[in-house]
DNA sequence: GTAGTGATCTTCT
DNA sequence: GAAGATCACTACG
């Protein structure tokens, strides 16, 4: 189980907590900027229509990672919340290995190394072996703090057509890492 | 700055 | 056959 991980909250509660978290895999990672929760009630959620072989990780135990090959050619990065729930890592701050991480993207600009979950899988070289993978020690590492981030706001869910108005995006307000920007909150 | 499209593959209809 | 939790490249103001 990561380090301070809680598997009693609701998605959206632990979607909100890993916005902050370190995120370290062989090497590379920084802090999580921004997440999505999906739920097993949720039209727009993998696990909507119950379990089959590409999914099976994210009815698999929580605290374990779910990978999933995107649009035929990205792979994304998940967070095991519950029985078909997860949360999404959509991008993160680079800080560690970053060196690595620029080899792997092929890019000079930092700004895009991260910002997105296609681009995060690949910056952290994340493979479809990685599915099912336990978060722990320091070569699949998840780390969530105890304070509570005053910073998260949350809005609606990127790339989606079905459970559109679901505010279960979550970042950091005004991070430049972002893969996109969130609506003005005042 | 925005708009359109190709890449590439698993799943569902 | 069509759609999808995406990205990068191109054309055009």
């Amino acid at each position: 189980m990561p380090e301070g991980f809680e598997c009693d909250v609701p998605v959206t509660e632990l979607a909100r907590r890993l916005v902050g978290a370190r995120l370290v895999v062989r090497g590379s990672g920084g802090t999580i900027v921004e997440t999505e929760a999906y739920a097993l009630d949720d039209p727009a959620s993998h696990s909507f229509r119950g379990q089959t072989a590409r999914n099976a990780a994210m009815f698999g135990p929580a605290g374990h990672a779910y990978v999933y090959r995107s649009y035929g050619l990205h792979l994304c990065l998940n967070v095991v919340a519950g029985p078909g729930e997860a949360v999404l890592i959509r991008a993160i701050e680079p800080e560690i290995g970053i060196e690595a991480m620029v080899e792997r993207r092929g890019l000079t600009d930092l700004r895009l190394l991260c910002a997105g979950p296609g681009r995060l899988g690949q910056a952290l070289g994340i493979t479809l072996a990685d599915g099912g993978r336990p978060f722990e020690g320091a070569e699949f590492g998840l780390a969530v703090p105890n304070a509570v981030n005053g910073t998260v706001i949350c809005g609606p869910r990127i790339g989606i057509t079905k459970a559109v108005d679901r505010p279960w995006r979550f970042g950091l307000a005004r991070s430049p890492w972002l893969s996109k920007p969130f609506a003005a909150a005042g």
